[in-house]
DNA sequence: CTGAAAGCGCTTACAG
DNA sequence: CTGAAAGCGCTTACAG
């Protein structure tokens, strides 16, 4: 579809026009709206009738010729893909973090929705005609190809990146470990034979969980078997679906002790399988999530899960890409390449405590 | 927080640039860059050699100096009030229309949050710098010193208002049918005592599903009890507490046969509080909820609802603002002010059917 | 300390 | 059919 181009808004009063009606020049009113103009020094009384002309004729500064001088626009850029248009939880927190932050510093939000990263190339380029000062890559998927459609003079901050990027600073929390952790609870609670319902192979963040997930069963002697790691990707329907045909495959052998999910999606997915089996979470298997989102509260029984600070890592974004900007690359040097947050366990009533039965 | 100033963005190529790469006007390059633009006629070789230029000094039109001349910066303001700063689920869904429908007109979306609609002028304000080509607000409570704020050269359309204003579209979905054929469904499946958590009274919304809760009993012939009607908050957390206090309140007496929450945050708070006190869903009391947000797949039971279409709904506020945008306030009179969604049954989990057993 | 001028990068209207 | 000029509304640098 077209960009409609008819019917321009109306003219708004100009910096000219309040000049006219408080008998001073445009400059001067500018001068005095913008507040400390460094050099320029105007009498208490010829401000107070600029303010007062600026007021009556309801003046705002137009922003487009603004950023044309300053070269700057306040606006970040939020770049997502999102699959089958539908945004999800994980999206919602980040971005209450990123909407959260900008407020902070005055600067607008805009969404940039791509269908895919691996011809995002051509979609991040409409972005980088000025209408963005930076830009937040939620969750990319990083080739060569992709960097190198990046703007260099576009500072970016990257969530969940699956690899670096040169110039680029990346936020991750620690998932090996948030995955190790849990497991570890698990055989704490005395569960013998764990399940991992895991992400699409070969993205770094589902290879972290896969790792923490074999650490803790190799660190407590317990020979991981091939059938219990499935991975799936990352929605509700394929945890649903995976379980499914896991449980149609294993009819009539034994079930697993646990199943630790790859996120909460796939967890509430897994959780309505079993429940159209039969099967009861945690009376008869024990199921945990990954990320913490509104889901994991959601579920009855609530989900036992690894919690991912994403509103915080959302906020930590525009902290970071504000000081690139404002700084300029010098920033860089004092941050390091990769943020790393800690996870933390939240118990909640989706796993059972065996070992005290 | 102050706006970081300094640091301007590198100068970028301009028209200017290409046109001397191409041994042309810069007019020539805008000519053939903009495609049909009008009167121009530039031989094929020159168009040729011009984009060419373009694409080897990688030029990208300045939006800030087309937005100067254009009065138009193809973008669209989204304000919402972000209670507890915690976007929810209904934000989510009406946002995923909104900017699935924005890409589709080649529009941004920027989203503004506010604290409370109450001091909102001094709020919208700030986005009346012809920063955003139109509006559209989400859920307002409009008051007269409210409607009062609004620019009226930026076109605007509301999703749930409150009230009606002047020269704006307000998008509903016919919430009293809605929440009167939940209600029927219930007593068809043989629930007599039913208990309504509304949301907070005085809200349009909530008192049409107050209307329609009420009209379906009396349809019946069932009188309605004081206490079965509870007003809360539209979160979790309101129908958390405010079942847990019906509980103490009524301990030792019949519990409703079924509970209609005002919407699926309430009922998810509501069967929180019910799972607390040891009952059971549907098996001891049923209950439903409203909107069919993501929590009303994720509860286990998954929750029978009244489905409004947030999402189509969120679209059509951006296709109604395109139109106006487009072709002024002309468009208004084809549309009415008022445009209302039919809303969907949906039956899941949650309710028991006891006219069967 | 003040004001007139130049310039940001584009598009539109108007001469040649 | 083409090109030089004016103007969008602001800010910054530079004369008076």
């Amino acid at each position: 579809m077209p960009i409609p181009r008819n019917n321009p808004r109306k003219r708004a009063p100009t910096l000219a026009d309040v000049g006219r009606a408080a008998g001073v020049s445009a400059m001067a009113v500018s001068a005095v709206l913008n507040g400390a103009s460094s050099s320029v020094r105007i009498s208490e009384e010829t401000q107070k009738r600029i303010r007062k002309a600026a007021k009556e004729l309801n003046y705002r500064p137009n922003i487009a010729a603004r950023a044309l001088v300053n070269r700057r626009m306040n606006t970040l850029g939020v770049f997502f893909v999102v699959e089958d248009h539908e945004l999800n939880n994980y999206f919602l927190a980040v971005f209450n973090g990123i909407i959260d932050a900008a407020s902070k510093y005055q600067q607008n939000v805009t969404v940039f929705t791509l269908d895919t990263w691996s011809d995002a190339k051509s979609q991040l380029e409409k972005a980088f005609d000025g209408r963005i000062d930076g830009m937040i890559l939620i969750a990319p998927v990083v080739t060569a190809e992709f960097a190198s459609g990046l703007d260099p003079n576009i500072p970016a901050v990257s969530l969940h990146a699956n690899a670096e990027v040169d110039g680029m600073i990346n936020i991750e929390s620690d998932e090996r470990t948030g995955a190790r952790e849990m497991v570890e609870l698990l055989l704490r609670k005395g569960h013998r034979r764990v399940m991992h319902l895991s992400g699409p192979r070969g993205l770094i963040g589902v290879e972290r969980r896969i790792d923490g997930y074999r650490e803790a069963l190799q660190a407590q002697g317990v020979k991981p078997e091939e059938k219990l790691l499935v991975s799936t990707d990352y929605s509700e329907e394929g945890g649903r679906s995976k379980m499914r045909a896991w449980l149609k495959k294993n009819q009539g052998l034994d079930l697993p002790d646990a199943i630790f999910c790859a996120n909460d999606s796939i967890a509430l997915g897994c959780i309505e399988a079993l429940a159209e089996a039969g099967i009861r979470v945690p009376d008869d298997v024990s199921v945990c999530g990954f990320d913490d989102t509104l889901i994991a509260r959601a579920t009855v029984p609530q989900l036992t899960t690894v919690r991912q600070p994403l509103k915080a890592m959302g906020a930590e974004a525009v902290d970071i890409l504000m000081k690139r900007i404002s700084n300029g690359e010098d920033a860089i040097k004092d941050l390091g390449k990769v943020v790393v947050h800690p996870t933390v366990l939240v118990e909640r009533s989706s796993v059972r405590d065996l070992s005290a039965s």
